[in-house]
DNA sequence: ACCAAGTTTA
């Protein structure tokens, strides 16, 4: 940082014309650019004049230039304490503690206030022990000094610590007391948070605004909603924190009516252009499907804010809107509103939700751009993607990559590879993880059972099961025995798995017995199958997807008299088979031959393939070079499209596969056709990175999803 | 002027 020489430092505007001189004298040309800015500081303040320079200053600070507020600073002769503290306060907001501490030490006079600035500014870089420092040395502390130590204490953890100094304080504001609560909700202490605020003797709308907030970021949003309406009651006014919080609470409870009545009462006090009330508001109607009153808001006026951005892209890759969410990350990015990880995590899920590996890209470079490549949040979003789309090793690689990798990174990592049919490098990624001494949690324990479920690993998989089960701090769930039901069933063991249904320690749900179900279904069990069947239909007597592998067994027993019966159940109940689906990028792949190699040989089929698929897909109305949602080609068409021969039987396959079981089948009518078996390796190969099925949830895909048919190669 | 509450995240 270079400072004027003193004697310039009073120089001013009249002896403008100086200043060139004195830049010029300056050598190199990096000291003329520098003091060049400092002229033009100096002509500011000259211009400016009195106590301008201190608009200008505290303008700098604001825009976060710390550097330049540094230049007007070393420009005003003899700053005073507040100026100093600012000074220091700034460059504290800016992480350049080290700066600040400079400049505190270079301080002529300091007062409390300085001491409590520089002391703050330790806390906001997150170096407790030089605060405390600072704490111990300061010659005379005020009720702000305690407050400030108290939260800071608070931050850090040391509830203990902030309780001692809360006590020893000799007198007790309302902001310390609120500091207090707030720090026992920060620490997950609710109770103690809510006994504070029970007896304190005073309470302001800061203190209401806390409880509220903090009931809700501790799960307990309706208590926090009811004491939102008990504020309200005893006539306080709410401020806008307050109503970000509660507009939160209701987000989380799903709680419209409520919700609303709040915009209403921002509309009515006119905070109607405040940044956090519209990422608040376009979260809440969003969270309640309302996305298009999200989006009502989003309009009201133009945003400079990435929370409020981000907080629709969330809004409608949550909703099932993927092709909005990127077009308004894009908008975003157009409009210069840098993204931050957050936004990237939910444009990449959106991509997630479209399989667009194209558009995951692209967003993958803006975020290496931007330096969040190796973000763990961003990395963590990147191997989702990328295995979503059908590219593992591309996700193993962003694994490896990410930085401070957590558990989400370690299971992502594992439901990958799980999902891909990777069973041994799924096991050794969780012996990795093991070996790091990082704790697996329910997830992992999904993952795993997955893998062992996809690459057939029945000891594994019954290993895992005993080893969680005992595990203490571990609780088995529904989902989990559905995993394992899974695994028992690919492997033949349907005793075993209808025992383990049968011995739950709670009842089972829709999902273990249709795990139940497929397993009979791939071994032909109709016993089985027809227990499973009753107790679905039970418990949920419109689960389609029982009703079509009920048919879809009894079809492989030629009873076709039942087919027929449960085809006549469904049309009489209106039960609809949801469809399953796929994307297709004719262009995206198209693209990728044409760039990458030629020669090889593979080219040449894949092009007949393609102008195959282009011919097909032209005579059922659809336009090549654009996204094609198969889900909606009729059954005839698709049954034509499955006449052709094997190869093309493979691409047709990718195209109109329904998630719903009935992959295993069409794999049989493949091997039926002879050489399909090599003929579909060979084209998922190439073709998987770009076709992808979508499955109805998360859970379905590694039951019924394309990984299946990892396992028959 | 220095202390207390808030939006988006796998």
């Amino acid at each position: 940082m270079m400072r004027i020489p003193a004697n310039f430092r009073y120089l001013g505007i009249s002896l403008g014309p100086c200043l060139f001189s004195f830049a010029s004298n300056y050598d190199s040309s990096k000291a003329f650019v520098k003091s060049l800015g400092c002229f033009l500081g100096l002509m500011n303040y000259a211009q400016l004049s009195g106590p301008n320079h201190k608009l200008l200053f505290s303008d700098h600070l604001r825009n976060r230039s710390v550097d330049e507020a540094r230049e007007v600073f070393d420009c005003i002769p003899n700053p005073n304490v507040y100026l100093y503290s600012m000074m220091i306060s700034g460059y504290a907001r800016n992480r350049r503690l080290d700066d600040a501490l400079k400049l505190f030490d270079e301080m002529p006079v300091r007062d409390t206030v300085s001491w409590n600035s520089m002391m703050k500014g330790c806390l906001e870089c997150g170096d407790l022990s030089k605060a405390k420092e600072i704490f111990d040395e300061m010659p005379r502390r005020n009720i702000v000094s305690w407050t400030t130590m108290v939260h800071g204490l608070m931050l850090s953890g040391e509830v203990e610590m902030a309780e001692l100094l809360f006590r020893e304080m000799p007198t007790r504001d309302v902001a310390a007391w609120n500091s207090m609560i707030h720090g026992y909700f920060s620490n997950g202490r609710v109770e103690d948070a809510i006994n504070l605020f029970e007896v304190m003797p005073c309470r302001n709308v800061i203190s209401w605004t806390s409880v509220i907030g903090g009931l809700d970021q501790n799960g307990k949003s309706d208590e926090a909603l009811f004491l939102f309406q008990k504020m309200i009651g005893s006539g306080f006014k709410p401020t806008s924190t307050t109503l970000v919080c509660a507009l939160t609470a209701s987000a989380n409870l799903l709680a419209l009516n409520l919700g609303v009545k709040i915009h209403g009462q921002i509309v009515k006090l006119g905070f109607c252009f405040d940044e956090f009330l519209s990422a608040s508001l376009i979260t809440f109607y969003a969270n309640c499907k309302q996305v298009e009153n999200s989006c009502k808001v989003f309009k009201e006026k133009l945003h400079k804010n990435v929370a409020v951005w981000t907080a629709l892209v969330t809004g409608f890759s949550l909703n099932g809107k993927p092709e909005n969410a990127l077009e308004v990350f894009r908008d975003m990015m157009k409009l210069g509103v840098l993204p931050n990880q957050s936004s990237f995590t939910s444009a990449l899920n959106a991509s997630c939700g479209l399989e667009a590996l194209d558009r995951g890209k692209e967003i993958h470079s803006a975020a290496i751009k931007l330096g969040l490549g190796t973000d763990v949040f961003v990395g963590n979003s990147l191997v989702v993607m990328y295995s979503k789309c059908g590219n593992i090793s591309d996700g193993i690689a962003m694994f490896m990559r990410t930085d401070q990798k957590n558990i989400v990174s370690w299971n992502s990592a594992i439901m990958g590879c799980a999902q891909h049919g990777f069973g041994m490098s799924t096991l050794t990624l969780f012996s990795q993880m093991m070996r790091r001494g990082i704790e697996p949690d329910e997830i992992t324990f999904t993952g795993l059972l997955s893998a062992c479920s996809h690459s057939g690993m029945l000891q594994k998989g019954r290993g895992f099961f005993k080893f969680f089960s005992e595990a203490e701090s571990f609780e088995v769930k529904r989902e989990h025995y559905a995993c394992m039901v899974d695994v028992l069933g690919r492997c033949g063991r349907l005793e075993e798995a209808e025992d383990l249904v049968r011995n739950m320690p709670f009842e089972a749900n829709s999902m273990v017995w249709l795990a139940l179900l497929g397993a009979c279904r791939n071994h032909c069990n109709l016993d089985a199958a027809e227990r499973a069947a009753k107790k679905i239909f039970d418990l949920e007597p419109n689960c389609s997807a029982a009703y079509v592998l009920l048919s879809n067994i009894y079809a492989s027993a030629n009873r076709w008299s039942d087919v027929s019966r449960i085809r006549m159940t469904m049309k009489h109940n209106s039960i609809v088979k949801q469809p399953g689906s796929s994307w297709v990028t004719l262009k995206g792949f198209r693209h990728e031959f044409l760039s990458g190699d030629r020669s090889h040989p593979l080219s040449g089929k894949i092009y007949q393939k393609l102008d195959w698929l282009g011919v097909k897909l032209k005579e059922f109305g659809y336009v090549p070079d654009q996204k094609f949602a198969l889900h909606d080609v009729e059954a005839e068409q698709k049954e034509e499209m499955l006449s052709y021969h094997s190869e093309r039987l493979a691409i047709a396959f990718f195209l109109v596969s329904t998630p719903e079981g009935s992959i295993i089948r069409v794999m049989k009518n493949l091997r039926v056709c002879g050489d399909c078996h090599c003929a579909i390796k060979l084209i998922a190969k190439i073709v998987g990175r770009e076709i992808i099925l979508r499955d109805s949830s998360r859970f379905h895909h590694f039951r019924n999803g394309i990984c299946s048919c990892w396992d028959y190669w």
